[in-house]
DNA sequence: CATTTACGATACGGGGCCGTCTCGTATCGT
DNA sequence: ACGATACGAGACGGCCCCGTATCGTAAATG
């Protein structure tokens, strides 16, 4: 009895199976048109599928439309970024590691490209703002968070500033992420995350300790 | 731009002058618009005019295409903030009236939009992007820098931070401008200006020199 | 009054994208 | 070999927008 509804996943592909090439190069080339200053408005189906030489049909054969493909584009972007390592070194080297990772993707054309393109879009579509804070920046806030609790543990860090983990996050992220997103053409020169990292320390008000004049 | 050999500036018009009024709808349903959700892309000169109620030969008969459209309304933007007023105080409520600056600014839907919304153009046309930037963005640092400049002055602000003033200023206004541009739904309460006011202050790292735990 | 220009509405040809469909060819399992 | 599916290419009707032009009406000058 060979029943319609087999519950087996192998479900047998019977004629000619799909080039995974194509999507990847379909995929690859929204990236390379987002990072060419090409809004979410600015895509279209048709320009894709010519841009990557690819049928329309194609493109219509693995996504419904727009939305389904560009899901799929936000996935991929996180793919290329390996986890920050915190092992050895002062927190404040550790500190340092995580605001040059922000330098480093703001200089990075295709990550701040979608970055901007997808603040433009979050009200628009929240689901694929959804899935972008998902895939892309959850992870990278919960990392930085585990950083400051251990901060806290070994004194590094205030304990009392634990009482609100996202304000601290934005505080710790908001200087070079205002400086890579907002003001595009400002200097992004190495040292630059130094000073940033002693202001997240330090603060901005003359210390009243033992320390320089 | 309508005189053609009269350098006298009362170039007699002719016919039935325009509607002031209609330009002011036009922009405003254009704001409007931007702070429903819409991109620069979504725009159009046809959706425009059906929006404003107005034909569309008298769009263009104001401007010549959407870039130029655009710029009127972005010298809109700026005319409803009065300027903030550092008069009396300590510099600690200087800086905490700059931070609520800005997160009132964030809670304002038009302004918050329009913010997101040129971020995602500014690689697209750098015309509109050094536009907004001139008429909006630009004023609020300079007053930033002013009263920062100000602190250095009278003690309240390390004085070698000035070497580098626009990274000072990022410093300053990037955690409630990361909070409120990319941190959609985050919390704005009132409180929060004031916990923000004391990170700058004085950085996350324990005042009292390094404590041993 | 006549003239001139503005206004809202709408019609016009042109062009791009939509989503589907049909080709001819290529590549799989049977 | 054969059927089934994927592929690039492109045709197709439909829709929306472009920028201009043409209505009839309204408001200014002379």
């Amino acid at each position: 009895m060979n029943a319609p509804e087999a519950p087996d996943t192998t479900a047998v592909p019977r004629g000619r199976p799909r080039d995974a090439a194509v999507g990847r190069k379909v995929v690859e080339t929204v990236l390379r048109l987002i990072a060419d200053g090409a809004t979410f408005g600015d895509l279209t189906m048709e320009g894709i599928a010519r841009a990557a030489g690819v049928g329309k049909a194609t493109v219509y054969r693995r996504w419904n439309g727009k939305d389904a493909l560009l899901l799929d584009v936000l996935a991929a972007v996180d793919c290329f970024e390996p986890p920050p390592r915190f092992t050895a070194g002062s927190f404040r080297d550790h500190l340092l590691t995580a605001v040059e990772a922000i330098r480093r993707r703001g200089l990075a054309k295709r990550e701040s490209a979608m970055l901007r393109t997808m603040l433009g879009q979050m009200q628009n579509s929240p689901e694929l703002w959804k899935a972008y804070h998902d895939t892309v920046i959850a992870k990278r806030r919960a990392a930085l968070a585990r950083l400051l609790e251990h901060g806290m543990a070994i004194g590094a860090v205030r304990p009392e500033l634990g009482a609100d983990m996202e304000l601290l996050i934005d505080f710790v992220t908001g200087t070079m992420l205002s400086r890579t997103t907002f003001r595009q053409g400002a200097s992004l020169d190495e040292g630059i995350s130094e000073r940033v990292v002693d202001l997240i320390l330090n603060g901005i008000a003359p210390s009243a300790g033992p320390a320089e004049p």
